[in-house]
DNA sequence: AAGGATACAAGTATAGTACAAGTGCGTGAG
DNA sequence: CTCACGCACTTGTACTATACTTGTATCCTT
């Protein structure tokens, strides 16, 4: 059986891709080097190279080089996903069961960060197999909830009903007891912990758009973050201290 | 693997920005000097420090110069550091306090993750402004804690202190009810909530080679997460359910 | 069919230069 | 003392040139 000296090729590369030889912010070896460096041609180590990237494993700019691609992102996004995402994924059955659908008067907080008088508040409970895991409240402007419906907003997504695009999101986790509410709704007693997530979803311009606070029971719930690179500190980053 | 110039002179840039060493009246060296220093051209001095100025870090005006832009907001925003750089930036008094330094044999979990049987287990409190706001342990396999005394601890932080270079973490954050043990050190009462942090800091080819445990009182802290590109959901990304 | 050798096109990073335009400051005229 | 001017220095911008990179095509050998 004959060697085929670019897939050998390519297993090399891999594997030291795979050791993080290579930083993120930096390129690979010109293919001019790897074909010294390999005794190969640069057609050789082009088609190794073409074998990585249709793997998602380095891309390349021409005129600029090869490069690791690891779309952190897309990484940890890979890995965890949002939680219905995981739930679906595991066969587990999800539901939204709203609580609350209306348009009222917005909270101090709700209309500082929107810039919005009236907003349309929406109060669902998140289930998986039936058991409550999440109570979520969404806030968002009058003049784009005003298409949409209790049912949309029962059927789908929030974030596919609205015809505008979403740009970035700030993400705050705190811990905190449990609501007397969200104890009944959420099934657990009074007293518990529970993590308490605020999101603000900007437009791409940069405008806020979305409001949404979201309560996890703890004992079943918490959250991962994959820091790819390294950092220059072993505390957990994103950490501060509120007033 | 090549060097892309300008990216390492910003990184080096963004190092000397963030250790304070310009004031923030006037302060940086002068596109000319700078090129000097570093040896590099004008152009290239240039694109380093337009990267810093889209992380929003320093800023330019035309004919003054360049000098450090701490706009609190953008901070937040933008990448934020650990907390112990949030408190020195802020003028806060940081401190960590010793409380355990010693080898013992691993905790279960932590034998596994560490594939070590002995271990260097270190218990501190951090403090600002004598407040304490943090009880943290690590805990790192023998060999690479051997070199360590006490002292070096308290003086510098973990990560300074190791000789080998670290690569990713995973960041996993949940809320838990306050220990008996932690409510004295903390200064809260029982029953209060938490945020617990687990970080597992691993070696750049992959290894686990720090495990550290991090708990904060809920009044005090939160986690802040900036999200910057758009993401198909509203729901907090990263959060999982646990058994 | 796989690999090697070569040539050229096109993109990128950097150096170097030049000039426009804004800022700060000293100096001299009034 | 006050004001206007000039000068030195700064960033903003444009351009050329060069070296190096990937992208692509062609032809040849094994």
């Amino acid at each position: 059986m004959r060697e085929i000296r670019y897939r050998t090729i390519a297993e090399q590369l891999r594997q030291r891709v795979a050791d993080g030889e290579f930083a993120l912010g930096r390129t690979l070896p010109s293919e001019a080097d790897l074909s010294r460096h390999y005794g190969a041609s640069r057609v050789t180590i082009r088609r190794a190279l073409e074998l990585l990237r249709a793997d998602g494993l380095v891309d390349a700019r021409q005129g600029f080089g090869w490069f690791v691609a690891v779309d952190p992102l897309r990484q940890s996004l890979g890995r965890l996903g949002t939680i219905e995402a995981q739930l679906t994924a595991s066969g587990v059955h999800s539901e939204r069961r709203i609580l609350d659908f209306g348009f009222v008067t917005a909270p101090a907080h709700v209309a500082m960060v929107l810039a919005s008088d009236t907003v349309l508040e929406v109060r669902r409970l998140n289930l998986a197999d039936g058991e409550p895991f999440a109570r979520v409240t969404v806030w968002c402007p009058e003049e784009l909830g005003a298409s949409l419906s209790r049912s949309d907003v029962e059927r789908a997504p929030f974030y596919e009903l609205l015809s505008e695009p979403l740009g970035g999101a700030v993400q705050t986790i705190g811990a905190a007891v449990v609501s007397a509410s969200d104890a009944v709704l959420l099934k657990v007693p009074l007293g518990s912990p529970v993590l308490r997530c605020e999101r603000i979803t900007a437009s791409p311009a940069g405008r806020p758009m979305l409001l949404s606070e979201h309560v996890f029971p703890a004992h079943r719930t918490e959250f991962v973050v994959d820091l790819p690179m390294a950092e220059r500190s072993i505390a957990p980053t994103g950490m501060r201290l509120v007033d």
